[in-house]
DNA sequence: ACAATAGGGGAGAAATTTATCCCTATATGA
DNA sequence: TCATATAGGGATAAATTTCTCCCCTATTGT
């Protein structure tokens, strides 16, 4: 893992929820978790993008934050399942919101994000 | 500017708010505009922890993301004062539902947290 | 003359995050 | 016997973001 050479700011609500959910793909996977796909294979195959290595850390980070938990099996070959914990929980609502709002403004948002990858170029 | 070698993932809502508002002084500096900082020196106060560089492009972004607009005074020495777009106003309220989480939750928040920077040194 | 203030950009270093590749273990099915 | 599925870690490369330093404009105050 790596290891921080300078410390987070963690002055209000703004930081702590910052670090807690800045992360590439933390917020889809408390979303598909929230949503019933718990075991890491299933998630993977949600979020294909992502390298399984990244999803696994993200996961590890996830459950030492204490949003999820992990429950092993000890079957073979392994099985593995995650859950939101209590405080995973009430974050949703706010995951929600921010998805609302990116739907309700689908067209403009994809608009200006295009304007602005064509003109990256020049 | 740095070029991207990928392009970005924009299925959901969730991506496109990710879109614009991933970046770690974006959040931030949309609050404190719509607090009423508008200058940019006074931005970078309220933000000292970020390089004066980093706001202007982060700031540079959000402007052609259209969640800001830049309104540039003919005097010297020059004066800017940025504002919210119609667009950019819609935001704040998932803004503060972010913080409001943060805020709610401080005490686990920061106890996991630090329990997390500690273990790293491991 | 010189520093301070205001806004801003370029080059390159440093920090941080994500991706790639390889390796572990066991059971099942072809 | 060999591939597949399952979960996950180590080492290292690559991508991306942020920081540091330096430079430019013009005015006001010391």
């Amino acid at each position: 893992m790596y290891e921080r050479k300078s410390l987070p700011n963690l002055n209000c609500g703004l930081d702590l929820i910052g670090e807690v959910l800045y992360g590439k793909w933390k917020i889809r996977l408390l979303w598909f978790i929230n949503e019933g796909y718990k075991r890491p294979s299933e998630l993977q195959r949600k979020i294909p993008d992502a390298s399984r290595r990244v999803l696994n850390i993200q996961l590890n980070e996830l459950e030492e934050h204490e949003l999820i938990t992990r429950k092993i099996y000890p079957v073979v070959p392994p099985k593995v399942e995650y859950s939101l914990t209590k405080l995973g929980k009430t974050v949703i609502p706010v995951i929600a919101a921010l998805g609302n709002w990116g739907d309700q403004n689908e067209g403009q948002l994809r608009s200006v994000i295009s304007k602005r990858l064509s003109s990256e170029s020049e």
